[in-house]
DNA sequence: TTACCTGCAAAGGGTTTGCACTTTG
DNA sequence: CAAAGTGCAAACCCTTTGCAGGTAA
């Protein structure tokens, strides 16, 4: 989705239209592999035309995600992150002492929504999973038995 | 978790006192079975005492929520949501078109989360999981096909 | 008595919006 | 050309904080 075609067509499904700020965003976002907030994404899209405005970014986001192009994370309790949405579904772990974001899949979770819908006739059209703690490293380092210093 | 002194011995634990204030907040979390934002608390809560600030209650909700009392969650991708600990873990469907909020356990999901500790040596020490949709009454009056209006 | 806690009002920080101008299709 | 999009600055909204006066233990 990072060529200019499929963006235009997917903007043109729903009556938007291409334009040079939005087709920035979304170069930035594709080549973006971690998890970034409004800001950082805005110091890269700056990078490249300077005259984008902060605004302009949040409402290309939002408009990217209403046609599904980025989903929003809440990446621990933080304000949200954005990323180009992937073929394949996953989630997400993040250290609470570094920061470091580990993506990983869970066919569990698939279960889980199966189950759900079974049981409550519900129809599951966004989920979010979403896990915090310590990672090896910062455990190797003790920083998970603060008791310990 | 509703009884002054249960509450006391927990706020005893960490250095902090048992005020008429966090008697009144934990009395309102624990009569809601709903998932309540600060400003629906804030209402009930000034509905028994109307001398308490909204400050007081971010500050004491805060409180609850490091020393385990409360969970905070972003219910909808909006603002937060908060809720009594109860004993069994639950994560939360949310229906979108109505706003019903449907309660339910998932062991796949404990699963899910050893699988990741194992795979990457991380301690996970928080989970969110959450799902949005249709419920089944929205889908029965069609709301889950915009397209058929 | 002395930390800790409170209410108030003001500040904070991320996000949204009104407006006049520009650009896409 | 009409409708949609943009930059700017101001507004918004939820949440946090400084402070001077209370209050639990």
């Amino acid at each position: 989705m990072v060529d200019r075609k499929s963006l235009h067509a997917a903007l043109r499904g729903s009556g938007l239209r291409l334009t040079r700020q939005r087709l920035v965003v979304m170069q930035v976002l594709a080549e973006s592999q971690e998890h970034l907030d409004a800001n950082a994404l805005f110091v890269r899209v700056q990078a490249i035309d300077p005259s984008i405005s902060l605004s302009t970014l949040y409402r290309t986001l939002s408009i990217f995600k209403e046609i599904g192009l980025v989903e929003a994370h809440q990446l621990g309790e933080e304000h949200a992150h954005f990323e180009a949405v992937q073929d394949n579904p996953h989630y997400h772990f993040m250290c609470t002492a570094c920061g470091r974001v580990i993506e990983f899949d869970a066919p569990q979770v698939r279960e889980a929504i199966r189950d759900l819908s079974r049981r409550e006739g519900v129809k599951v059209t966004t989920s979010h999973f979403m896990l915090a703690g310590w990672c090896a490293d910062c455990r190797r380092q003790g920083k998970d038995r603060p008791d310990a210093n």
